[in-house]
Order: structure tokens, then C-alpha cells, then sequence
DNA sequence: TTACGTATGTAATAGTATAACATTAGAGGT
DNA sequence: ACCTCTAATGTTATACTATTACATACGTAA
């Protein structure tokens, strides 16, 4: 194989189902459901349910996808880094997915824990919306 | 009949379906799913998933029960009113669940709400944390 | 009484996820 | 180069979660 060489030491760690499953979700910027990914990647070669959740777990793992609980669905983290921390937008109309990156909620999140004594390990943070070209219509 | 009758304005409007699968989350207390709730309730005559859900389902639009969306399950609402918002804890060991119900993180939100410009309809807040019991062992 | 909205009962099926087991691939040590 | 160990793979079957579709009953208001 010409490829897998040593181009970059993060992805390169990653095999060849956690990769295309991993450029999908990429390549679409939206949440997409498992059965979909399979559906998706049947023509490179995954051919079951499991092979797309044991990518699936490995990439949550690793922090470079997050699971939307609330749609059974999987979205690319655009995040640098939220270690496994989550917070989206959810349009209640549309199903639009955004994820929140901004350094105001992480403080106020430390703050909210802080007050509250919570002793967390991670956060999972999901906000229903209306988004903007929704509310125009 | 003799209940039915004029007691709880609130609860007067359940239906038999909708007040034994109230009850059932009431005495658990815990987070239950749909089909434990059936196996439990069969012998109350209940005999399919979609009596479950569809209960479930009207339950959550009072606001009389949450959805705990990572778990699957369902719980008990013990504020007085949360508007189908809701914060919970999840001990990522034992899995047990905590309502907050703090007007901290009421106000907390709200302040992280403003100041990321979210025009949200409701939330739902799942924080995983190591419980004080599972803590010490 | 009629009409309408909501709840019910039942059967079938769709959608989401994991268990179990045998096999293979890859990284590290010697 | 070889061994070894861990992680990933492939495959089948199955478990778990949730909804569609349709026929029927109930309750309230006109």
C-alpha cells in the first residue's frame, strides 16, 4: 500500500473503516444516522451494523466525532479539542445541528458546575432552537 | 366508576394508561425504559409498546415526566414546573440519575443563554459526573 | 344527535444497537 | 526475523427501542 505512510500522526492511527467513516461525517458537516453511514460506505467495503458502531465508538473515543443523544446521530466535532464535552443547537423545525464552540459557555458551564457543585467528568449540552431561516418562514 | 370523580384538577384529565405509567415512574423514583415499564405494568392490563409510548409520550408534553435522551429512559419530573427543560446528573458508574433542580443553573443557563446569543425554546443538560457513593469505593 | 378530537387496542414493522465467536492485522519487545 | 499481545475485523444472529397503519371507542361541545 502507497498510502498509510506517515503523513499525519493523528489520523494515521486510525484503520480503514474508522477512517472512511470518519471522512464521511466530515464531508457532510451534518449528523448522520449509523444505518445511513452503512448505507453510505456499503461500496468501500462495510458490509454490517457493527462495523459502522465499532468505528463509531472508537471515533467518539478519540474525540473527533460527538453522538447527538436526543437524534440518534453523529456529527464531526469542529472543535479543536472539547474532550468528549458536548454542546449543540438543535433547530426544532428544520433538524439543523450546530455545535457551540465558544469560549463564553465553557466558562459559564465551569461556572454553572462551580455553583452548583457538581463534580462532572463531562457534559453533554443540548439546546433546542429556532433557527434564523427558520424564523424568517 | 367511583374515582375519577373531581380530586386533582391536574391529574383528573389522565387517562388509566397515561396514571399507571405516571405512578409507576412516581414510586421508582429512577430512570425506567418503555419496556420495562410493560413487563411491569402487564398486569395492569397493558400489552404493547405502543400503549407504553404513547402514554410516555402525552407525559412528557405536561411535563409530568422527562426523557433522559442518553439513557433511553424515562423519569419522574420532581420540579414543580420546568417547561420541558431539563438538567440532569448521570453517574457514569452506577448510572444513577439526578434531577437538578437549583435555581442556580436556572439562572446559570439563562446567562449562558444571553450571552451566546441562543434564542432557544428549551434545553436538555446531562452532566456526567462519579457520584459520592460510587466515589468512595 | 351529530360531529370532532383524542385515546385505545392490536398487529406488523421499522430503526437502533449489541452479543458471541472465529480470524486477522499491527506495534513492540527480544 | 520471530513471538506476543492487543486491538480491529468479519459475520451471523439477536436484542432493544420506537413508529406506522388501521379499526374502534370515548367525551365533550355544537
Amino acid at each position: 500500500m502507497s498510502s498509510n505512510h506517515t503523513h499525519n500522526k493523528k489520523n494515521q492511527t486510525l484503520t480503514k473503516n474508522q477512517r472512511i467513516v470518519l471522512n464521511l461525517l466530515q464531508d457532510s458537516g451534518e449528523p448522520l444516522k449509523a444505518y445511513f453511514i452503512l448505507d453510505s460506505l456499503k461500496k468501500e467495503g462495510l458490509s454490517s451494523p457493527l462495523q459502522v458502531y465499532r468505528a463509531l465508538d472508537k471515533l467518539v473515543e478519540l474525540g473527533k466525532i460527538h453522538k447527538v443523544e436526543s437524534l440518534n446521530s453523529f456529527i464531526i466535532c469542529n472543535n479543536s479539542n472539547c474532550a468528549s464535552n458536548t454542546a449543540f443547537t438543535i433547530c426544532e423545525r428544520c433538524g439543523k445541528v450546530k455545535e457551540i464552540k465558544n469560549n463564553n459557555l465553557t466558562e459559564g458551564v465551569n461556572e454553572l458546575v462551580r455553583e452548583n457543585k457538581l463534580n462532572i467528568t463531562r457534559y453533554n449540552l443540548e439546546f433546542y432552537v429556532v433557527c434564523k431561516s427558520c424564523k424568517i418562514n
